[in-house]
DNA sequence: ATCTTAAGCTGATAAATATCATTTTTTCAA
DNA sequence: TTGAAAAAATGATATTTATCAGCTTAAGAT
């Protein structure tokens, strides 16, 4: 008797350390963030029943490209980025997503395999959402569905900014804006770090460049004291500069 | 008498050309190529009878970049660039719209003012859809907004793979992948010339490149025999080297 | 038809960026 | 702590692309 608790017990613990039922969604802060805020209450209790949550690990993938996703994640907490490789072998970031955001609605929507990979670039919480509950809510609640368009309309914007962007600007004025777009986003700790760090080939990715470009560039603005380093954590000196330098002055 | 019926005649001559009623939106057949099909019959009614119908000459702007947005552009005929300026001057075109495409979704579904500028790079006959009769079919009518969501989802994915293009490939692999695109998606004339004509600047602002750069590149592919060209026409004589070209083999 | 202007083309050169090779530093596991 | 492996940094060089200048051809107006 002894032993069947123990045994229940152990399994309980393993049951909520890798997909721990993190509470309700209906009261559930993050949900504010994003586009499950125009739910209804009988959505959400559904999706609430049907969600699970797990932890990623820095460095895992939550999805990969080509994958045919079976629902979307929230991010509870950590950062992810999105994806997507080259046929030599390079890889281009496209957006990263944090606390709120709402990853693979775009696959899950149109019903295709995800066209990006998203890995944690630190820890994470996520609760993942079948796409039954996002996908009935899309045809019966015209506010949820508005309110999802309203995001997609966002992110394309955004990705339209992207593209003129690269073909516009210098790797410099790029890796300029790659840093304000980081401080602005995640934030700095209290040391005046960025919240994000990434490696080398990270950042080099997120620009479009290769590493060693990066890194040359990212000791031009140590030296000219734009930006200063401990580690990988990089810090903002001069945003003005970063600034004039991003936008071509 | 008969000067007053001459006079009727006359306005209705002029508004018939400027502005002309081309018919109702229900028997509309480009309606079948874009989210307007979603729409219930009330709704379509609405937007039939709001509706105004312009001819737009080549080289024209449907709408600048900033400008505020009362309402979509619905392609009836003609072919438009979506592009946007740098500070610099540079220009880079974002996105082609052709029959059955509407323009000016995002802005008007977030309530922006555009991100983008449409100018004709053809004649054009366009309707304009004042954004009441969408907005409200928005709000109303799930299918609705889950087709113009299905579309949005669509525009986002291609535009994540032109980032990814535009940071891992060369100028002349995107050369190469533009002629493959223009042909895919306008086809070519009877001659076996693309469709879509374009100047070797708007070429080149596709691209995201120097236009003697892209004069550079079609020399060189006129010469390897990829293409052909008769004045600014062009037309494709290998595609298959074009694809390994633009694949990287 | 011709004049004018814009577009297309080409060469020379400069600037930006990638690649390869090597060294230094950091990280992390034994 | 140390030693191996990964990441970061740097130099040398090659490649790609942009810029500037001049020249040719095509197109549109009078």
């Amino acid at each position: 008797m002894i032993y069947v608790r123990f045994s229940f017990f152990r399994s309980w613990y393993f049951y909520t350390r890798y997909f721990r039922v993190m509470g309700r969604c209906e009261n559930c802060i993050i949900r504010q963030f994003n586009s499950l805020r125009a739910m209804g209450n009988e959505e959400l209790k559904a999706v609430s029943e049907s969600k699970t949550s797990r932890k990623i690990g820095k460095g895992e993938a939550l999805f990969g490209e080509g994958e045919k996703l079976n629902g979307v994640y929230c991010v509870r907490s950590g950062i992810s980025k999105l994806s997507k490789l080259s046929v030599n072998g390079k890889e281009q970031v496209v957006k990263f997503a944090g606390k709120g955001e709402v990853l693979g609605q775009r696959s899950v929507i149109v019903g295709e395999s995800s066209n990006l990979s998203a890995v944690a670039l630190s820890d994470m919480e996520v609760c993942f959402i079948p796409k039954e509950g996002i996908v009935n809510a899309l045809h019966k609640n015209p506010n949820f569905t508005m309110e999802v368009l309203r995001h997609m309309a966002h992110d394309l914007k955004e990705a339209d900014d992207v593209i003129v962007n690269m073909s516009q600007k210098t790797v410099k004025q790029r890796l300029a804006e790659a840093f304000l777009y980081l401080r602005n986003n995640f934030g700095e700790d209290k040391d005046g770090f960025l919240t994000l760090t990434l490696s080398r080939e990270d950042m080099a990715n997120v620009v479009g460049t290769a590493t060693e470009s990066a890194i040359r560039f990212i000791s031009e603005f140590k030296r000219d004291g734009l930006i200063r380093s401990s580690g990988k954590r990089i810090g903002i000196v001069n945003e003005k500069k970063l600034r004039e330098l991003a936008t071509g002055f």
